[in-house]
DNA sequence: CCGGTCACCTGAGTGC
DNA sequence: TGCACTCAGGTGACCG
């Protein structure tokens, strides 16, 4: 499941392999994808030229010429794939592909196909208006990777309730999610449920010495590959050093004690019950 | 406003 | 082998 790591993974690869191509051709095949304005989708990419490629959170951002933006989320199985045979538009369409963009430039033609299993992720187009409300609806936190300490505290505070739901929360600080809250608050050897009201000012700055270590080894890394994520330009490997993130059962790398699976707010939570206090 | 739970989806894994 | 069931978890909707 692609959290922010990962996302910042797919941005860079697509950075690097389809800004400066034109949108040629877009077909859609499992509307719900683009949302309600089913129609509109295609009309309102077709011929536009892909600038720069980001990351908001766990959303990836697609600059287009005109002042237009590709929002996408790809919530638990989203997948992009770059195909490099021309052509592959009209004559192959991938298992679970919902959503192909035939991307052209001087003497070239590839095609990118968005997959996704479980069809939860969404793909939005904006124009600059449009985009400023929409993200002022997100309303979401910043990243952790732009944050201090002092900044960290008050907003890991600023709310009453269970860190790692709080850790998961976007609107708080953005593209945190399952792993790397799990992976984070093991470093840190706190509990996923001491109440935020607790923490003291040294706890929080290093929880977020340790989250900014972890996601940026993790970039290194090109994301965990668990589940179905899959970046363009090479596999990640961070999921080898996990450190209990689906290892509930086994022991816990640093005191032997066995870790422990846990539900908080509804999601599988692995934490070791004898050092994270 | 808050926390809890479900819906959205499919495929993998498990137990009978 | 086949079938029913559970689980995976990001997010928004809904409910008490």
């Amino acid at each position: 499941m692609p959290e922010l790591p990962e996302v910042e993974t797919i941005a860079k690869d697509l950075r690097k392999m389809i800004a400066g191509l034109t949108i040629a051709e877009v077909k859609v095949d499992y509307g719900k994808i683009v949302g309600t304005d089913l129609a509109g989708f295609a009309p309102s990419l077709t011929g536009r030229t892909i600038g720069d490629v980001g990351r908001i959170g766990k959303w990836l951002k697609m600059d287009l010429d005109s002042g237009f933006t590709l929002l996408a989320h790809l919530k638990m199985t989203g997948q992009f794939v770059l195909e490099e045979k021309p052509g592959a538009l009209a004559s192959q369409w991938p298992a679970h592909a919902r959503v192909g963009f035939k991307l052209v430039g001087e003497g070239v033609e590839k095609t990118l196909f968005y997959l996704d299993i479980r069809k939860f992720g969404r793909l939005r187009v904006f124009d600059q208006e449009s985009l400023t409300n929409y993200l002022d609806f997100l309303a979401l936190g910043p990243d952790p990777l732009n944050l201090n300490s002092d900044r960290f505290h008050k907003i890991i505070t600023s709310k009453k309730g269970r860190l790692k739901q709080i850790l998961l929360d976007q609107t708080l600080v953005s593209g945190l999610g399952n792993i790397y809250a799990d992976e984070s608050l093991f470093a840190a050897s706190l509990s996923p449920n001491r109440t935020t009201d607790s923490l003291t000012k040294l706890e929080t700055a290093h929880l977020l010495a340790k989250i900014q270590a972890i996601l940026t080894e993790a970039i290194e890394f090109r994301g965990s590959t668990v589940e179905n994520y899959r970046a363009l330009d090479g596999p990640g490997s961070f999921q080898d050093r996990h450190q209990v993130y689906g290892k509930s059962g086994k022991p816990c790398p640093k005191c032997g004690q066995i870790l422990v699976k846990i539900r908080i707010g509804g999601r599988g939570t692995v934490h070791c019950p004898a050092c994270q206090t």
